[in-house]
DNA sequence: CGATCGTATCGATGATCGTCGATACGTACA
DNA sequence: TGTACGTATCGACGATCATCGATACGATCG
């Protein structure tokens, strides 16, 4: 049985992917070949700018995302050790 | 990519794991061998009747339980085919 | 039938979430 | 320095959620 704080945390990581529009954007950038810019995430999730960057850093702080700014752009990529991890917690 | 009806669903089943009482009860279950009584389910959750069976209903919707009722009492085991479909999900 | 017991539903409440327009931030470039 | 552009934050709103006491449901047994 699990305890109180492991609980705690997968919770959070799945409570990242309990949304539509998050497990769309992590597809995105999860089957993009290395990093993909915010800018190409608006038009295909058909959501407003504000709502996916909303979105973006909800994935971020999962850990299932990594975030870095270059310029102007910000760049995203999947951190497939933390998908891994959360599909081990579902044996 | 994924597509609309996909991620719904899949966000369905991930929301059923977003909450630490509903991975604590999915782990009792999916740890036994065989099934387990709802009245063996209160207890370590620390939560009320009610809101035991609240939570375990969404497990079932998600498809991740099966419920079966003998008698008084409910038993419930993991689906197995359904926590795998989940990690594959996550490759 | 009537009493009892295990489970589910109801109703209400406080908390969290998804969404977007407006706006702030910070970087680049002239 | 000032303008333009990409991204993040703010503020607000309606919707959904977790929780539990009270109660309804349904099966067992005397």
């Amino acid at each position: 049985m699990l305890d109180e704080p492991d609980a705690q945390l997968l919770a959070q990581s799945f409570a990242a992917l309990a949304d539509p529009i998050r497990l769309t954007l992590l597809s995105i950038v999860a089957s993009a070949k290395g990093e993909v810019c915010a800018c190409d995430l608006v038009e295909p999730s058909g959501r407003s700018q504000p709502t996916v960057s909303h979105h973006m850093k909800i994935l971020v702080d999962a850990g299932l995302v990594s975030r870095e700014k270059r310029g102007l752009w910000v760049w995203y990529a999947a951190v497939p050790e933390r998908l891994d991890a959360l599909r081990n917690a579902l044996r």
